[in-house]
DNA sequence: AGAGATTGCTAACACCGTTAACTTTCGGGA
DNA sequence: TCCCGAAAGTTAACGGTGTTAGCAATCTCT
C-alpha cells in the first residue's frame, strides 16, 4: 500500500493512469465550481465517474491528497494564465507586463471564486504542511511569474528602496533571492518586491471574498488605483491602465 | 419546530437558556481552535457537553446557524478588541488611535488564525447569504470601529481625495455615508476610507493565511510600512508608531 | 503461458447532519 | 396546591462521508 499508489511499468499503462488522474481532478474541479467546497467528496468523484470511492484510493492515498493535487493544478493554470498576460506585451516593457499580470491575477480570481478560495484558504485549514520551507513549490510557480517581473522593472526602473531595512530579515531574504536565478537584486529591492506583492495578493483576496460588497458593487476602479500604486513603488513612472 | 426554537417565558428558564448558548459557542469555539474548522460538529459539540446532538437542535435550527453563531459572537470579541485598543489613546488624537487599531486587528488575528479564518474565508464558502444589502450587521459591527475612527481622522487631519471618481459609485458610498453616524462625509473621501479599510484588511489576511511565509518570518516591520502608509493617505502627518 | 503488478470491486467501520417520536423536567395559572 | 403545557433532552434511524481489508479481474512483461 504505497503512499503515492502504483507506478506502472507499461507505456499504455501509463498513459490511461494518467488520463485517469486528469479525469478526477476535473470532476473534483466541477464539482468544486458548481456545488462548493464541502462537495468535493471522493464519493461523488467517484459516483461521476462511474466507479466507487475505494477504487480512487489507486490514484490517491487520502481525500486530502487529491484536495492537495488539485489545489497544485490551480496553482499551474493560474500560472500559465498569468505568463499568457505577461506575454501579450513586449519583454521591453516589463512595466506593462506587470500590469497586466496584475489584472489578469484579479480577473481570474473573480471568474474563479471558488477555486482561488481553495488557494487561497487551504494554508491554515490544513495547519500540517508546515515543517520546512520547501513544500511551497506549487505556489512558487504562480508567484515566481510576479516576482521575476519586478526583477526585470528593477533592471529597466529605478527603485527607491527604502533605507531602514530590518536586519532580522536579511537571511529570509536571502533566500527568497536564491529562487531568483541567481539575480544579484539588493536585499531592500526583495523588500519592495515583498511588499508589492503582500499588496496586490491581500487587494485581489479582499475583493474575491466579498469584504467589499457592503461600499462598492465594482471595485476595478480601485483595483486600477492599487495597481498604479504598486507599479509606482517599484520605480515605474509610466503608469499604463490599458 | 421553530426555526430559531423555543423562547422561554420564565426567567430563570431565560438564564440557563442563555448559558447553554454560550457554552455551545465556547465549545464550538474550542474544537475550532485545538483541531480546525472541520471539528467543529454537532456530535463533537454535544459529546463535549456530556449531551447527545439532536439535543442541540433545541438551540441552533441547523449545523449552518451554530456556526453563523459562532462567527458573529468572534466579530462582537473582535469589535471590542478593536475599541478596547481605540480608547488606550486620547480620542483628540484620532491618528493614533486608528494605528492603535490597525496593530490591534493584526495581534487578534494572529494571535486567532482560526477564529480570523473562519470570519475571513465564511462568506465565499456559504454562497447563500446574498440577497439584499442587511446580511453584513455582523461584519458591520467589526468594521464600523476602524470607519468611524476614520471618520474622525477626516475631521481632524486634511484628506487629499482623488479628483477622478468613478460616477458608478456614488451609489453605492452613499449607502455606506448613511452608516456613518449622519456624518456629511464627501464620497470622495469615503472613497479613500473603503480604499485604506480594504488595504488594511487585506494585509492582514495575506499574513494569516500565511503567504508571506516564503520570504519573511516577521512580517511586522512591513504592516508598520503599511500603517503608516495607511494613515499618511488619510492625511495623518505624524507617523506614530508606537 | 504464466507470474506479478495494477485496477477496481464489495463489505464493513466509525463518524457526520438531520429527523421523528418519546420521556422527563420545570414554570405559571386555576 | 395541583396540573398542564412548554421546554429540554433522549433513543432510533436514515443517508452521507473517509477509510480499510480482502477479493476478483485485467493487463504487462518475461
Amino acid at each position: 500500500m504505497p503512499s503515492t499508489p502504483g507506478t506502472p511499468t507499461g507505456r499504455r499503462r501509463h498513459r490511461v493512469r494518467e488520463e485517469a488522474l486528469t479525469e478526477i481532478l476535473n470532476t473534483g474541479r466541477r464539482l468544486l465550481v458548481e456545488e462548493g467546497p464541502a462537495a468535493v467528496t471522493l464519493r461523488a468523484i467517484a459516483r461521476e465517474m462511474g466507479m466507487t470511492a475505494p477504487g480512487l484510493y489507486r490514484y490517491y492515498a487520502a481525500h486530502r491528497d487529491l484536495i492537495q493535487a488539485l489545489a497544485s493544478s490551480l496553482y499551474d493554470e493560474l500560472a500559465t494564465a498569468l505568463a499568457a498576460a505577461r506575454d501579450r506585451h513586449p519583454a521591453s516593457e516589463p512595466g506593462r507586463q506587470l500590469g497586466a499580470v496584475c489584472r489578469e491575477l484579479r480577473r481570474w480570481a473573480l471568474a474563479h471564486p471558488q477555486e482561488f478560495g481553495l488557494l487561497f484558504a487551504k494554508p491554515l485549514t490544513d495547519a500540517d504542511t508546515a515543517p520546512g520551507a520547501a513544500a511551497h513549490d506549487p505556489s512558487w510557480r504562480f508567484g515566481g511569474v510576479v516576482l521575476d517581473l519586478m526583477v526585470q522593472l528593477w533592471h529597466h526602473g529605478n527603485i527607491k528602496p527604502p533605507a531602514d531595512l530590518d536586519p532580522a530579515w536579511t537571511v529570509q531574504l536571502e533566500e527568497v533571492r536564491e529562487h531568483l536565478s541567481g539575480e544579484p537584486v539588493p536585499l531592500e529591492v526583495i523588500y519592495v518586491f515583498v511588499s508589492c506583492w503582500a499588496r496586490l495578493y491581500g487587494a485581489v483576496a479582499v475583493e474575491v471574498f466579498g469584504h467589499l460588497d457592503f461600499a462598492l458593487t465594482d471595485p476595478a476602479p480601485l483595483f486600477d488605483h492599487t495597481v498604479r500604486d504598486i507599479l509606482t513603488a517599484l520605480g515605474e513612472p509610466r503608469t499604463a491602465p490599458r
